[in-house]
DNA sequence: CGTCATATTGACTTTAGTCAATAGAAGTGG
DNA sequence: CCACTTCTATTGACTAAAGTCAATATGACG
């Protein structure tokens, strides 16, 4: 059960989403169209994949979402990276040993895993896809540096707000918002262990945020009522997630600014 | 100024770094050593790179310590990653635009800039390398996400131990810790900045930590007099820093464990 | 309609932050 | 080597943010 319209869309959008960035080459995109997906419907906390001595997958979010998590030695968790329709997890796992991190689905998903040996044989034959790999791997630990800096100096209200103003770009740009509202499988006990706070807090700063008139809640939809004000509020700034600059020319690819020599080096 | 015994031996640090986890060829070594280096000398808190649109370098610390950093827009800081000697930051640069964060030393250090031109070419030049620096940008991505879970879900005092866990093991690893006794020139309201806490909290947590005898300080020495309780009270787990299993044969390199099919996926 | 999971509240505790003063230590110039 | 300056560490008193516990409300679902 490895090829099928279903299946390939789940690369589609990983092309989509890696399109924004720069433009891929028909060869490379060609080259990602022939990595073997095995496609599975996950439920809501259902592990995906624990990174132990044998995980060699990478993890493609088809639809739901997906976050990695730290099983701390107390019991309590805490969670390191969600991941949307369209992004590829794991992909640090080519190149590292176990980490001990699990994966799992926040709500009902579509999950491709990818193994390893066919990502690591698609950038031998092309060196160029290394780059991009390189770059996912970077722009996660970004997305990681960010939640590091809001958590350690930001109160939970607008750390919330911060996280909120992620998840609402990270899916705008990849289409999924609609109506300003983005749905993403969280339970408030999901937030607060992405936050680092407890679950009475989450609610207690959720309360906060919709009495400011930010946010509104449905099930588990978050509809953004000003996002101008929330990105005020949390003090975003989209620049760790790599946008394009509007009116920018495209990026060279994953940046290849590495031609001219830097003229810091000549003096 | 480009070619001494100094400044080669800045990458003859990272080369022995880098062996620690696996043996590099020796063309992987001729390779590295023919990297520009452009070292400077810093002191405290000075300024070694600002990663805006024009920063094109990776940062290579030869002596002393270096560490980057986010300015907060309210004006606060938070520390994102530590880098010592034979450690090199921001290879992520190579291939993300501005990220906007700063790289400074901690106190007086030696650090060579390397171009990223001359990295990209030496990629290019040598796909294996690649495998490298995706391993270097993945196992930094690492400690992030493992400083985020200790952020989020310890408490100061355990938050404080488990750095020093970090910095005793990388820096034990790398020889640079005598008598039990590691040099890192950190503050107490540096520490707050890693941690996101207090400069007052730090100061408590530090002397809640020497009143349990797990450490000792003098200027910027910390001389770990228990590791083992310090490792117990940290709940510390070396296991991101991917470390060499005691007794393990070497790493086949960056992991390349991708050879063999994934069980998982036959099923 | 009852059940189960999640969300919400309230009362109270704990951790950590703030402010301001004091003590120490390192460095400087004479 | 001393007086002085300056930066850092340490304390104490108080405040604020966030956690804990336990009860209650809501909402989806069979």
């Amino acid at each position: 059960m490895n090829i099928s319209p279903q299946h390939s869309s789940g690369i589609e959008l990983l092309i989509r989403n890696w399109q924004q960035f720069a433009p891929l080459t028909e060869e490379h995109r060609r080259s990602l169209r022939r990595l073997p997906l095995n496609v599975k419907e996950h439920g809501r906390n259902a592990t995906i994949a624990i990174l132990d001595q044998d995980t060699l997958v990478s993890i493609l979010v088809i639809s739901g979402s997906v976050f990695r998590y730290k099983v701390m030695p107390d019991g309590g968790r805490q969670i390191l990276a969600m991941h949307f329709p369209g992004d590829i997890a794991n992909l640090d796992g080519l190149v590292l040993e176990a980490t001990g991190h699990t994966f799992a689905a926040a709500g009902p998903s579509l999950i491709a895993a990818i193994p390893h040996s066919a990502i690591s044989q698609m950038v031998a034959s092309q060196p160029d896809l290394a780059r991009w790999v390189m770059w996912e791997i970077a722009r996660d630990a970004a997305k990681s540096r960010e939640w590091l800096a809001a958590m350690g100096r930001q109160p939970a209200y607008q750390q919330i707000a911060h996280l909120i103003c992620e998840f609402y770009f990270r899916m705008k740009w990849a289409g999924q918002v609609h109506d300003q509202t983005l749905e993403v499988d969280l339970y408030q006990a999901d937030l607060g262990d992405i936050c680092g706070i407890s679950t009475v807090h989450v609610n207690r700063c959720l309360q906060a945020l919709r009495a400011d008139g930010l946010i509104t809640l449905h099930n588990h939809k978050v509809a953004i009522r000003d996002i101008d004000a929330l990105v005020r509020v949390a003090m975003f700034d989209s620049l760790y997630l790599q946008p394009l600059a509007s009116g920018a020319e495209p990026r060279r690819y994953p940046p290849s600014r590495d031609n001219s020599p830097d003229p810091r080096l000549s003096n």
